[in-house]
Parts: structure tokens; C-alpha cells; sequence
RNA sequence: GCGGGUGUAGUUCAAUGGUAGAACGGCAGCCUUCCAAGCUGCACACGAGGGUUCGAUUCCCUUCACCCGCUCCA
């Protein structure tokens, strides 16, 4: 259902955006350009505080994370082992009827499950010369109509069947299903040659284009087939290809993660909803390397048990995957929660075991729900994703390892002492578990039976060495996602009546302090007083080293703190006669005001500082 | 990529085949003892390109961008 109201909430957003200095489109004078956006000054301090909240949570508060800045260009083997070079650039096929998007390599499954395909698989008999037109005339004048109704067959059957029974009598025919539905679905084939059947409504697909989701460019000056980069399309793929060089510089032992805030880049087909999802956005990533869950059983005995609700606590030496990631996924809720999403405005979604990934355990998706949302079967707004947290297995590292031919297994002390004391029969158990697991990763990725046995069971006598290649926990977010999420959020108007009777429009941001671009707004009451303003700017001066300060004297006093509400300046000070001393128990006291509520409150100058710093950090 | 809609100061909206206005916002000055007060002044727009026309912001075409729907989203 398309919600004006939604709509307008959401254009009102927009152009507060552009009217505060938050959001603009990128390359505006020259009419812009589509997928693009740039932060103004409020969004970019917005931007920073958020990222670096990441960093200090996920990186330097911990123990067991170590950061990377990895280049936006990496080799483009990377692309070809993390499946980006295949999966991103399959060619599809439209129709011209109905206009429908189908990619080539889903025509003939998507085809399989069509009524109309179903209901003539009985007439076609491809593989022999055997035409049966009479039935084919009767279906196309009846089901045809119905449920393909631009079949060439259906459009104009005495043409087709006409053209397919001369190929017939010339021995020619349709050597496989597949082929025999393109016949029913060329009229003239003379002038278009043979195309294939739209699945929706039987309509004439166009050739398959290519369609590369992945910015293309040359490292060199000369354009050529041999020096094709890529402009990254996720963060991720640096960290897993740095995983070796990590671990030796970074003195950590598995579990341990790597998280790494960049630019990634995808040629999205549409670009939609504001900045949500643009073609250049930024993502924070982490990749948590963990225990395969066989060396765990090994080391412990057994892998710890969890609920899937609620946070499990701290984390224990017997946590397998499950256990991380719903440590994972919690710890990322209360990022959430601390910097002003409350778990009211955001959405879970864990995936099916048909959306997930073949390599992949599990993942969660955690989602916001803006204004743009659709809403599901019962009309609850669903949200769209902020990050997704997933469960990989060991696929990436293997992956590499795989391509580039360097192991990416570590070596676990602890692992092989524990695997020497087992009982045999759990050292077999645990043996054959893990060599399972890699056989099957190995034959899902396209090796042969006989080399994947082989290499399994190198595998699994490396586990019983104390070698292995880690799992991963993936929790993936979108910057950009995650400041329209905070900006949505933040919005909030209220219709006041003003002395004359006129309705006004007050805009609020409501950011949490922690992320608000500017924290505190430093005004003097007056500003043809020159001792206020003169202690005013000694104010702003102490403040300004710890914290972002917005120092406004224009206008009057209403309308300073009205601007600021704009912005979303949770706090602002404001200079009085009384700061000077015309009270002489005031000195050097300041009004203290709330943004949300417009409260007021008295402080020393001397604990303001303090004050502010408890509040947004 | 396809279909529909939109495009006028920073924002929200007017008007017009002949000089484009307002409100709010911004800037400067005066004033102002706590929530967009007042006064004065200033700056700022027809998305871009082409065509029709004596003359186009207005009519036509193309393009770009934005919004809605379809498609895609590892």
C-alpha cells in the first residue's frame, strides 16, 4: 500500500536534510548523478560519530579485535574466489511484453514451474518429429489465453505451427524441452531467429545482456583485458585475504576478529529511497574467527548450549558457532539500543535455510523500520536491513586458500594436547565429522569426488595435528543505512501556536547525545553586551577541545535555541548577567538547556565540561 | 532497464508566450534580560540542452535528477 502520508514524512525528512546541511545530492550543480549522495557539515560530523562508536566498541574496548584499513582496488583474484566475479555479473534477459527481469541461468527453473509450461508438458514431445498440432491449436486457443497470453503460439498460432511443421517435415526439430517452448515462442523466426518464451506470460525475451554489479576499472593507464580491477564490492573479502598477516602481527589467538570501517561500491540496478541504498556507501564490518565446532568438542567435551533469545553472556572457551553468534547478534542490538534505536524501531529477520547461503550456518538480519518500509501480511511494518549477522562456516578462508594456494589454517596447542588424550572412539567420531563437513564444502564448491576425499582427508588428520581453518561470524553494517536509520528516527515535529494566533511548524531532532553532530550550542543572552559575549567565547573555548561546539550569537535568544533543536544539539549553554555575577551566589554559573523537553537547569562553569563529557560519551 | 509522476530562490509554494512574486530561512545593522519578537537593508531561482517563436520559465523534443510501481539486492 503506498502510504502518502509515508511519503510525505519522508520528503519532509529529505528537505530538512538539504535545509540543515545534512544530506545533498552528490554533483547537484551538474544535475546530479543517480545513486549518489554527499554529507554536509551536520551529516558528516553525524557519519564520524557513528563510525567511530563502531570502532571504539567493536575494536579498541575489546581484547579480542585487531583493526585493518584495507585499499578499495585488491586484486581481482579476490573477486574470483569470493564467487563476487561470477554472482555479480549474470546476464539477464527481458521481456518485451510484460517487461519483466529474468536472469538467464533461472529461464528454464523459473520455466518448470509455470502452470502453462505444466499444462503442455503433455502435448510437446521434443526429440522426435512428431508435431501434434491439432493439440497444440486447441491448447493455445484455450489455457493459452488464459495463462500465457503473448506466446507466439497463443498471439498467432496459424503462423508458428505453420513454420514448425515445415522445419518438421525437414527433418528439423526441437531436440529438447527447452528448445521446443523457443519454437512455440518465435513467430517469424526468419526475422528474429529463435527466442525464448517469457515464464510470466510467454512473451519474446531479449537476448541475455550482461549485467555487472561490479564497478570495472584498469590499474595502469592503458585499458586492457589483462589490468580489469574492481572497486570493491564489500569490506569483508580484505580481511579474510589479510587473515595470516593479522594473526602473526596482532599477538591474538582464535577466537579472536578483525573489524574494518571502508567504502564499498555496487552498481546497484535501483537506486532507491534516499540514501538507503546508493551505488558508493560505507560498511563496518567485523569478521570473528572462531573454533571449528569439532575442536571445541575436542578441547571441552562438549559445545555449550544456548537459547536463541537474550544474550548469552560473557564468552566462554566451550561457545561453538551458535553460541557466537547469538553473542553476536545481542551484542550488536545494544549498539543499537546505545546510540537511540530503541528495539521497538528495529525488525529481526532470521533467514530460512532457503535464503541462506550454501556455506552459510545462519544469519540474522537486523532491520529498521523507516518510513518507506512495506508491511507484511498483517500489516506490520517489516523494516529494511541495517546489518546482517551470519554464520559463514570455514567457507571464506577456504576459499582463499583454495585460490591462492596459501594455507590459512592456524595451529592450536591447545587442540592437539586435548586430541591426544581422547578416547579413540571420540577421536573417530570427531574425525569423521570434520572431514564430512570439508568434503562437503569441497564438492558443493565444484571439486571432484575423488580430490575432495582426498584433500578431507588431509583435513581432518590436520585436525587431529591441532590444524584448522577457522569459521567466521560475520556482523556486516551499512553506515549509511544505519545515519538515515538514526536520522528517521531523530525526526520529530510539533504544531505550536505562537502569540499571534499563526501555527508554526518546530522541527526537533532527537539524536542521542552520543551521536548528535553538535553537542552543545554556546550563546550569550545578548549580543550588544559585550562582557556576555566576551564570556561566552571563553566558554566555547574551554568546551571546544572535548567535544564539538556550535557558538551562535544571531538573532534572538528563541530563535538560537530553535536552530539548534534543527540540528539536534541535545544541550545548550547560555551566558546571563547572572554568569557575570548580578547575582553574586550565580558567578560563573551558566542555564543549562534541554533540547527534548526545553528544561533548564543551573551549572558551574567549572563542571561543565565533566558534565557534558558523562552525557556523550 | 521498463512504465507513471515531478522539476520555479536554501526550504515550502505562487504567477506568466513579453519585467518571475511571497512566506520562512540566510547575511549585515539596530534592538532584544531565556524559547523562531520587532525594525532596516542585502543576496539568492525557472534542472540542462535543442527546437518552434519577433520573443519561451510557460508549447514541443531530448537529456539529467528525484518520487511511485515492476525487476534486482550475493
Amino acid at each position: 500500500m503506498a502510504e502518502p502520508k509515508e511519503n510525505l514524512q519522508m520528503e519532509k525528512i529529505v528537505s530538512l536534510c538539504k535545509r540543515r546541511g545534512f544530506v545533498f545530492q552528490s554533483s547537484e550543480i551538474y544535475g546530479g548523478i543517480n545513486g549518489f549522495w554527499d554529507y554536509g557539515p551536520l551529516g558528516a560530523e553525524l557519519k564520524r560519530n557513528v563510525k567511530e562508536l563502531w570502532w571504539n566498541a567493536i575494536v579498541r574496548r575489546r581484547e579480542d579485535v585487531a583493526g585493518l584499513e584495507a585499499t578499495i582496488i585488491m586484486s581481482p583474484a579476490i573477486w574470483k574466489a569470493s564467487g563476487h566475479v561470477d554472482t555479480f555479473s549474470d546476464p539477464m534477459c527481458s521481456c518485451k511484453a510484460c517487461k519483466k527481469l529474468i536472469r538467464e541461468d533461472q529461464w528454464w527453473p523459473m520455466m518448470c514451474e509455470q502452470p502453462w509450461v505444466q499444462s503442455l508438458a503433455a502435448i510437446v514431445a521434443p526429440g522426435t518429429n512428431e508435431l501434434r498440432g491439432e493439440e497444440l491449436l486447441k491448447w493455445a486457443k484455450t489455457k493459452g489465453k488464459s495463462f500465457a497470453p503473448n506466446l507466439a503460439l497463443v498471439k498467432n498460432p496459424e503462423v508458428t505451427l505453420s513454420w514448425m511443421a515445415e522445419d518438421v517435415a525437414k527433418g528439423k526439430y526441437p531436440a529438447n524441452a527447452e528448445e521446443y517452448y523457443s519454437y512455440l515462442a518465435t513467430e517469424q523466426r526468419g526475422v528474429t531467429g529463435l527466442v525464448k518464451p517469457c515464464p510470466h506470460c510467454g512473451g519474446e525475451l531479449t537476448e541475455p545482456r550482461p549485467f555487472n554489479l561490479m564497478f570495472k576499472t584498469h590499474t595502469g593507464p592503458i585499458e586492457s583485458e589483462e589490468n580489469i580491477a574492481y572497486l570493491r564490492p564489500e569490506t569483508a573479502q580484505a580481511i579474510f585475504a589479510q587473515f595470516k598477516n593479522v594473526l602473526e602481527t596482532s599477538r591474538q589467538k582464535v577466537p579472536f576478529g578483525i573489524g574494518q570501517i571502508g567504502k564499498a561500491f555496487r552498481n546497484e540496478i535501483t537506486p532507491r529511497n534516499y540514501t538507503f541504498r546508493s551505488r558508493e556507501f560505507e560498511q563496518m564490518e567485523l569478521e570473528f574467527f572462531i573454533k571449528p565446532d569439532e575442536a571445541i568438542e575436542a578441547i571441552h567435551g562438549s559445545v555449550a548450549t544456548v537459547s536463541e533469545a537474550g544474550h548469552p553472556g560473557e564468552p566462554q572457551p566451550n561457545w561453538g558457532w551458535q553460541a557466537w553468534h547469538q553473542y553476536w547478534v545481542e551484542e550488536r542490538v545494544r549498539f543499537y539500543e546505545g546510540i537511540g534505536l530503541s528495539r521497538e524501531t528495529l525488525g529481526f529477520h532470521r533467514q530460512t535455510a532457503e535464503e541462506l547461503a550454501h556455506y552459510a550456518r545462519a544469519c540474522v538480519d537486523i532491520l529498521f523500520k523507516f518510513p518507506f518500509s512495506k508491511r507484511d501480511e498483517n500489516g506490520e511494518l517489516k523494516g529494511e536491513e541495517l546489518e546482517g549477522i551470519a554464520a559463514r562456516s570455514d567457507f571464506d578462508l577456504s576459499q582463499h586458500q583454495r585460490f591462492s594456494g596459501k594455507p590459512m589454517s592456524v595451529f592450536d596447542d591447545e587442540l592437539r594436547n586435548a586430541w591426544n588424550k581422547l578416547p579413540k572412539e571420540k577421536q573417530d567420531d570427531l574425525w569423521r565429522r570434520y572431514y564430512e563437513n570439508r568434503k562437503r564444502y569441497l564438492e558443493k564448491s565444484g571439486v571432484e569426488a575423488e580430490p575432495a576425499q582426498k584433500q578431507a582427508t588431509e583435513d581432518a588428520n590436520g585436525l587431529a595435528k591441532g590444524n584448522y581453518i577457522p569459521h567466521v561470524i560475520e556482523p556486516s553494517a551499512g553506515v549509511d543505512r544505519l545515519i538515515l536509520a538514526l536520522i528517521t528516527n531523530a525526526y520529530s515535529e510539533t504544531v505550536k501556536t505562537d502569540d499571534k494566533g499563526k501555527n508554526e511548524t518546530i522541527y526537533l531532532m532527537k539524536f542521542h547525545p552520543r551521536v548528535a553532530p553538535i553537542k552543545v550550542g554556546v550563546l550569550p543572552l545578548l549580543k550588544n553586551k559585550p562582557d556576555l559575549v566576551k564570556k561566552a567565547l571563553e566558554v566555547r573555548d574551554l568546551l571546544r577541545p572535548w567535544m564539538n561546539v556550535y557558538y551562535d550569537d544571531g538573532g534572538s535568544i528563541g530563535k538560537r535555541y530553535a536552530r539548534q533543536d534543527e540540528a539536534g544539539t541535545p544541550f545548550c549553554v547560555t551566558i546571563d548577567f547572572d554568569t557575570l555575577g548580578e547575582k553574586t551566589e550565580l558567578l560563573d554559573t551558566v542555564t543549562l538547556r534541554y533540547r527534548d523537553d526545553g528544561q533548564q537547569e543551573r551549572l558551574k562553569i567549572s563542571e561543565l565540561r565533566d558534565w557534558l563529557l558523562a552525557r556523550i560519551r
